[in-house]
This record gives C-alpha cells, sequence and structure tokens, in this order.
DNA sequence: GCCCCTGGTTTGTGATCACATATCACCCAT
DNA sequence: ATGGGTGATATGTGATCACAAACCAGGGGC
C-alpha cells in the first residue's frame, strides 16, 4: 500500500468479511509493530516515513541482519546456498519484469531465508518488524526509480557464504541493506 | 509480575474496571511486543524465556543500546550527565534497599534518559520492546539474587561520557548490558 | 490405585449496539 | 469569490451478548 493511505476500521471488516472487532484487533497490533500510525484520535493510516526516520530504521537493519547473517554462517550448508541462489534468481526476474512488489517480497524472502539459519527468532523478528515498517516506504520508492540493475549485493552475500568468510559477509550484508534504502532517504 | 504467570481478560478488565474490549486490545498490544505470550487458543500468559531467548534478547540489547549510546555521546552534555548521576544515585538506593522491581526501574530510566539523547525514537522504541520482552524474567532473577554491588558499570558509561570517549562508552554499555543478563541465564 | 471419560465452568472470539467525537461538505455572510 | 460556521455523516470506543472451544474436576472402569 502506499504511505499515507487512510484506513478505516469498518471497511477493512467488511473487505474481509468480518466485523469491525477482528478488524480492530488486526489494526492495532500492526499498529504496535509501527506498520501503522495511530493519528490523533484513533484514526489510522500507513506510516509517512520522515528521512531521518528511514535513516534511523536502515542502521536498526543494518544492526540486527548483520548479526543474523553472522549467526547463520556457519550453519549455512550447500543445500541452503543453493535454495538462496534459487531465490535469487526470482528477484532478478522480478528487477527485469520492473515489478517493484515482488522485487520487495522475493527480496525480503531471500534475506528471510538466509536469517532463518541463524536460529535465532526474537531477532528475526525485530528484523521483520523493521522490514514492516519500511513496507509502504520501499513500495514507493522501489516503484518510482526503475531500477535495472540485478542484485550484485546478493551474489556477494553468496560468495562469502561459500566462502565462509565472515568479514565479508557482514559488509556485504550491511551495503546490501544500506545501499537499497540510502537512495530512499536521498 | 513473575514470568509464566497467567492472564484473563475478564480478570484484567474487571481490574481496571472496564469491560473485556479494552482489555482485549491491550492485551493483544502486548503480545504483538512479545511482552506476553500468546499460547495456543487464545490463551495469555508473561513469558517464561528460555536460556536461548535470554542470550538472543541480551544480544539484541547490545547492539541497539551501544548504538543509541554512540549517537547520545556528542549530544551528551553536562546536564545531561548530572541528570543521570542523580538517577544513578537512585539505583544504588534501590540496590543496598534490595528493592528488586525499583531496581530494574530505574535502571531502565538510567538508559533510557541516556538513549533520549541519541534523537533516534525508532531505535528507542525497539530498545524499550526488548526490556518489555525481558521484564518478567528480570523481575524473577534479580529478585532471586541478592547482588549488593553498586552499579559499577553505570560509573564507568558517566566516565566515559564526561571525557568523550566513544570507544570506552560502547565497551561499558556493552559490558553493562550483557553482564546483568549473563547470570540470568547461567 | 491409576487412568480415562464426561459434565460443568471458564475463557476467547466475533458480532452488534449506543454514544461521543472527528471529519467533511455545503451554505451563507462578507 | 472566499472564508468561516453549521449540520450531516463517518468513525473509533467501550459494553454486552451468543457461541464454541478449552479447561478442570469428579467419577467410573480396569
Amino acid at each position: 500500500m502506499a504511505p499515507g493511505q487512510a484506513l478505516t476500521l469498518r471497511g477493512i471488516g467488511k473487505e474481509f468479511g468480518v466485523s469491525m472487532t477482528p478488524a480492530r484487533e488486526a489494526v492495532r497490533r500492526l499498529v504496535a509493530e509501527g506498520a501503522l500510525t495511530l493519528s490523533s484520535s484513533g484514526r489510522v493510516s500507513t506510516p509517512e516515513l520522515s528521512n531521518d526516520r528511514i535513516e534511523e530504521l536502515a542502521a536498526l537493519r543494518s544492526l540486527i541482519e548483520v548479526e543474523l547473517a553472522s549467526r547463520a554462517l556457519p550453519r549455512a550448508h550447500l543445500a541452503l546456498i543453493e535454495r538462496l541462489q534459487t531465490i535469487n534468481a526470482s528477484v532478478s526476474e522480478m528487477v527485469v519484469k520492473q515489478d517493484a512488489v515482488g522485487y520487495i517480497r522475493t527480496n525480503l524472502e531471500f534475506h528471510r531465508t538466509l536469517y532463518l539459519r541463524a536460529q535465532a527468532p526474537a531477532m528475526l523478528a525485530m528484523a521483520e518488524t523493521v522490514w514492516l515498517q519500511l513496507g509502504p516506504t520501499m513500495r514507493r520508492l522501489y516503484g518510482r526509480l526503475q531500477r535495472k540493475e540485478p542484485p550484485h549485493n546478493h551474489r556477494l552475500i553468496l560468495a562469502a557464504l561459500r566462502a565462509g568468510d565472515e568479514p565479508g559477509l557482514r559488509l556485504a550484508v550491511r551495503t546490501d541493506v544500506t545501499q537499497g534504502l540510502r537512495m530512499l532517504a536521498g
């Protein structure tokens, strides 16, 4: 969804064929996670992120995801790397198809598949919370700028995984995360 | 509250003089933040954290709070340091009074006061989420082991702040956070 | 004596309702 | 023509209810 979009409980309820009550709970949960903002007096909408906040969230992504990748590294065997390669092919496909939302989805699936191996559910949940907060903004900006480059940093991540190169992996994840979001804040 | 304690919506509602609906929303929000766990089919209770999860949350605290402290350092002027010293006196007082919950509260207030200066609300919210998740466990374990040492690491933090020593500050925050929680996991 | 089953009770879920408030559009005065 | 006020509508909040499922305790069978 686009940033700043307003939502109503009754509207959500009707959309999913339920009453206000489940819609209320779902919305409140998303508000608690930061995925939606609760405007003055109850009105809810997708957040419009300031540049400062985008920078903060990018820093959080960097901190948490570098740690997750580092913890996943010793457990990353060949089958995982091959799976990541398959997902990465989907990412490239989305890039050539100019499918912004598909790109975001497969890109995050790439990261999540790697981080699942870290066996750190609390950290993964934190990372996913940050993703949720960035969702609408990422959608807007990836849809705007028409990127054509295939995911170079993902290949660096895969190479570092294969080589068991922890510093290289940390660097690759950090640049992949921050580079994607630097253009957002610009 | 103690870890593992069960909660009922009607009980919470009666306790605060409201109906089930606001209790439900509050509980669902806390569940979304990880402060409460939603057992199979709706029952809600305070989480019993495994050692692995405590270690994870300690690592998250370390990552996020070191960054917050680092960002607060350039903005930390004398008035802030004096305020932190005052809070630290309260922390010591709680230690000698063996007041576990007061100790936890003032200790977190010390950290929050410092991190507020970082001007990073998203990061601070993340840190507070982790605190919430650790709440019941911290209460149980700080109540159990009778610590008598005043907060040595807090003094290191203050010294590093005064000296403008960023590496020292990072180290002091990291040890303060992890040392407190290492004994929890042991 | 121990285990399983069964009944009553508790508890969460979703729906609906009444009400206060915010929001919006329209109309009138300047 | 434009700005402010006013009314109608939309929206969130909290309460209550009906229902299904889970839980617990007690009793009967082995």
